[in-house]
DNA sequence: TCAGTTTTCGTAGGGTATACGAGAATACGC
DNA sequence: GCGTATTCTCGTATACCCTACGAAAACTGA
């Protein structure tokens, strides 16, 4: 990634042709690589800055910025972070590998946009609409949208969330998450702590509940199976005396089956606990 | 990974090597990969299944599997893990890049042993051996342990840990987890949960916080800087109507400063409200 | 000394991202 | 209707990645 020069006057121009007024986008954010991004992410609510002017000028476009998003998602989600190649969805679309470059950056910027796109189909109501009156229903709602968004798209948990895109879908899920902490009426500073402990669990849990699954499915190997693959561990390997709790865990049949009911009720439990302990908090403060 | 055929006879010999009486290991295990896996990760421990014979014909080695896997890990931990290919290890080993498939049957397993090797690197007590007497002391020992280990090695945070390395570092981890975890006297099955929720927590806070800090020291930008490098965020496409409470919370000074000290108290408040919840479920059972 | 065994590693082949530049397609001014 | 400026398309080349294959080197025991 970004191992040569960062060039990109192509799409420079590409973007100065969506300008709003006298001055383009770029020009006025200085023309940095993060107004550029930025410029991307929020490319369908130009409402706030101007409508989005194609270029009268010069060859036709075959795609749009939306179709390689969409076409690099639907790969991913069905063959895998890995398929999601430039080659592979310039194949997927008909087109040569070099002419994504016209609508995307590079590769790292294609994937924020994925990332953002797939963070904005989950269900939230925004600020008004109506939603449950319940706090934790609340939450179930968010990490419930947020389980379903990993199981449709498992290649998520395998992107770093550091430096995140900060575009309008993962913006909408933030305002919900502290619009709803924010109701148990702790300081500012606890309503984001809050959240921020949400989103770690949820997003871990959910990530790799997802990703569980996906391999199950990929590999065509059970969890079962992978462990049964594994049986040496315990004949030749596996020392009791070092591992007492394990072996008592096992011996009460404490690690349950694998089934999905199982691997719901571990979600739930640790959730569960975590907000019991955010919602001890109020209880303290009344 | 695992594009072409998966035949590695070179070793298989080298397995079949290390025996441990009449039959080789890799026999009695029906000489799947799976068994070979395991058979390197578990090298250090042949205690319980004979000492490792080192074939006396043909040349003899250069370097050993720990050395591979050492300078594997040292070399991600300071330029990061995609420094750490077979090409990068081999020349930092002064060797040729073929030369560590006679060591580690491919970079998949390799990764394996450099996770395992540090998950075992935490200085945890083993049974019998002196720990903490209150509950959430030994869970802090955990915590701070496993957040240490990924700050040291941040490259942990990017690699997935479903189907992990069953090797002794990780059953060490488990081990003491959750025999911390059953001092609570929980059910089996509900002892295995909240140490499941503990790790998915801490896990993920603590490779997120250390992931931050690598990224702020080999970029040289700050989150601060980075944030400010978006300010056009703000000014041109955020939308106060659309995220109140994010508003809010910023008018309140919620967000904290960038400061780790800041970073640290948000860890903590998580791990401190989840075991807050884990907690409860005792006083609820008396 | 030589045969058998093991390790070393160069080469080749298929994958990845992407810089560069030539050519095709379009719109506008004349 | 014809340049010409502009824009999009994409083949080629470069620098990485992992690893299969096979020849040569090094070592032991007979």
């Amino acid at each position: 990634m970004r191992k040569f020069g960062d060039d990109s006057a192509q799409l420079d121009d590409r973007l100065d042709g969506a300008r709003g007024g006298e001055v383009g986008i770029l020009e006025r954010s200085g023309g940095g690589p993060a107004g550029r991004t930025l410029a991307l992410l929020w490319r369908n609510r130009r409402e706030r800055t101007a409508e989005a002017v194609p270029p009268r000028l010069g060859r036709k476009p075959t795609l749009d910025l939306d179709a390689v998003v969409t076409a690099a998602i639907a790969l991913a989600d069905v063959q895998g972070l890995a398929a999601a190649s430039m080659n592979g969805v310039a194949k997927a679309l008909g087109v040569g590998t070099m002419t994504l470059y016209t609508y995307v950056p590079s590769k790292d910027e294609l994937l924020d946009l994925m990332v953002d796109q797939v963070l904005g189909e989950r269900e939230l109501p925004g600020p008004g609409e109506p939603r449950p009156a319940d706090w934790r229903d609340q939450i179930e709602l968010y990490s419930e949208q947020t389980r379903a968004m990993f199981r449709r798209h498992p290649w998520l948990a395998r992107i770093s969330t550091i430096r995140p895109p900060v575009g309008p879908g993962m913006l909408a899920g933030r305002e919900y998450l502290l619009s709803a902490c924010a109701v148990l009426g702790l300081p500012a500073r606890q309503t984001n702590t809050a959240a921020l402990a949400i989103t770690t669990y949820v997003d871990s849990a959910a990530g790799l509940e997802a990703e569980s699954e996906q391999v199950e499915r990929t590999t065509g190997q059970s969890n079962d199976a992978w462990w049964h693959e594994r049986n040496d561990l315990w004949e030749t390997y596996f020392d009791v005396e070092r591992h007492p709790t394990m072996t008592a865990i096992w011996n009460a049949n404490g690690y349950g089956d694998g089934t999905r009911e199982a691997a719901d009720e571990s979600y739930r439990f640790g959730l569960d606990r975590l907000l019991d302990g955010i919602e001890a908090l109020t209880a303290n403060q009344s």
